[in-house]
DNA sequence: CATGAATGAGGATTCATTCAT
DNA sequence: AATGAATGAATCCTCATTCAT
């Protein structure tokens, strides 16, 4: 029936409406601060509607974490280009280009993805929802992971663990990422994020194509 | 009379054992899901009592900051040793050992450093105490500069900002110490902390000694 | 659909008795002394929902005021009867009674009105609600002006300016309420308020009565 | 001994100096948003020395109170001028004229008296603190009502009784200074309050100088 | 499905009063 | 007498969640 499709296709069109005034409202006010209520009203549903659709406040801020996370996996993919024929050290810098611009276009689902650890996301997340976190990260390092590896088969880097490898470009990037996030820090390293985001990436990379000898 | 001093003193302790209490309660439920009671309970003062030594919620947030912070760079002072003569490699890897340990002993200090984002600290907190947080920070990070500084003078170093560089460093190691930090994220990298902190300080030295080769 | 009509009513009901209730605990306890705890209960609904009616504690106060003031109007009005032709003495002695039994019969609402004073209710108050306080106050005051002011015109009254002659009644009259309304007075000059309340509206209107022949 | 003299002598003046303080900070702030914290501070004593001269915060209200009262029959005494030979209406308008500049110049003292209504003085009152508010008050009185017996007697004054007509008079002037003593009333009334003080005494004045023809 | 009124458990903060020193 | 640290009851208001309609 074209009914049921419709019902459907409203009941999708609604929870998307709700979850993007959340985002809205949990970022402009913090999550703390907000209110379902406000949620509700920006939405424009009544805030009863907001229950029929999530659990709870805390799962609305799940499902938006995860939204973010799979737009940032997608961003990672097309960087990465797997169709495509690239040197490993360009498909790194791409994936590094393609977080930053994450960071930057995205703040909010950024800080988000960054804020994981509050409010002891195990024990308020359905389980379900912390199982897709867990597997789409995996899927956003893996293509860090496999284009470290790939500079590895091509003699460009030397670098024993691959994944490890990833493991510390990832944690460099979004070091810097994290602590140039804050205006407080931006003013004690008095310097500017894309310069330091730059400095890392290539101070890593000049790391991997040393020759490990004795330091 | 030694009255006087021994009310300061005791007066001092009452400071501390608040401050230790609601150490304890905030970390343990975090900020704002910790209440003042309970914070007064643990301290075994009452909820006047409290007020009495701070004038708000978040103002003890902040003197435990601070307290931190001072934690933070008495242990970076003590690794950087002012006095002797040491390498300059040396001096860095004492101080990302020392950061280590403060990341291990003081978790929840570690946390609440890392947590300066949340809450718009500037708005809550006195002015005095951020320009105090402002001050230790770069004092903070001065030993790691100055460590650089001296790396670069010897000749093992081609770095051209040492200012940069420390920043770059400081970001690698703390970005696996955040990224580490969460459960989550341990189970995705896979990777034991301090074997990813020591191949991330590895790999930010090793990119420093190359010589600037076009990459 | 009846059903939002019906809504309606119901809201207005519970609107009336939480007024109703905070009328009862704030003229019992002293508005300072009443709790929003004790109005939810008297009023038997949850303090949420108070909350959910009016803004705050003052707004009810508010509310009270202009209830009591409008009240007020009314009595006034219904003893100037517009439409009869009636004597401007007449007038004014059925005003005065009008007044006095407001006092007798909704003492809470008089102590309110004069009362005005505390609390700087500008400051705490709708400019809104402060603006309905004035043009009821306003029109309160005018239908003793106008008696006063038919008195002249008929020759009766010796009087000047017709609204500061309403002006002196007013204040009278009100001085014997307010007076004879606390007991410790009443106790000191040893007088009926009714005998009292006579004997100045009397005064008053032999005053004017008069010859202003060189006092 | 000399000293317990100055003992008393150095008691007493501590006692003037924390009422000193409260009736500024009671002024300043309300009674109900002024605290004993700052009347201390403001006294220049500390809190407990507070309670070690009066009982309560509303003791202190109580003898504040007394304190306005005494000036105010003082200056009435003064006013009426026993001593000397006046006719009864100029004394009634000294007495008038000091009670307006009793509210002129101690506009506290005024309200605190209009005020007695507040707080069941009674129930937290001192028994003996009361009487004295009630003796003074009576001796305020008995001025006036002595300045309107001579008028009687010297057959200006159509009036049956002394006391009752004082009354008249005072709750008139009272009435004048208590509706205009809010800027709200002063509004609606569209008049100076010196000017309506004026025609107030005069109006009953001349009411009391016609015959009491029938009206 | 949608609504929105109702709930009531908190929670931060204040302040009069007490009491050991 | 004087101090001032400590107390803790009291209070206004918020907001996530429920549920009758």
């Amino acid at each position: 029936m074209a009914t049921a499709a419709r019902r459907r296709r409203e009941r999708e069109q609604r929870r998307e409406s709700i979850l993007r005034a959340a985002r809205e409202v949990f970022f402009r006010r913090g999550f703390h601060r907000a209110t379902v209520d406000e949620v509700a009203e920006v939405a424009e549903v009544s805030k009863g509607t907001v229950y029929l659709y999530f659990e709870s406040k805390e799962t609305i801020l799940a499902h938006l974490l995860l939204e973010g996370l799979n737009e940032l996996v997608k961003r990672l993919e097309r960087a990465f280009a797997p169709e495509e024929a690239l040197a490993a050290d360009v498909r790194i810098r791409r994936l590094a280009r393609a977080y930053l611009s994450f960071f930057q276009e995205e703040p909010d689902y950024f800080r988000l993805l960054m804020a994981l650890d509050r409010g002891r996301f195990q024990e308020t997340v359905p389980e379900e929802v912390y199982q897709q976190v867990l597997t789409q990260s995996l899927r956003g390092l893996h293509w860090l992971v496999q284009a470290v590896q790939q500079g590895v088969d091509e003699g460009r880097f030397q670098v024993e663990d691959a994944r490890q490898a990833a493991g510390v470009l990832w944690a460099a990037l979004n070091g810097v990422l994290v602590l140039l996030g804050h205006p407080l820090r931006r003013e004690i390293l008095a310097s500017e994020l894309e310069t330091l985001y730059e400095a890392a990436l290539e101070t890593v990379l000049r790391g991997w194509q040393c020759e490990g000898r004795k330091t």
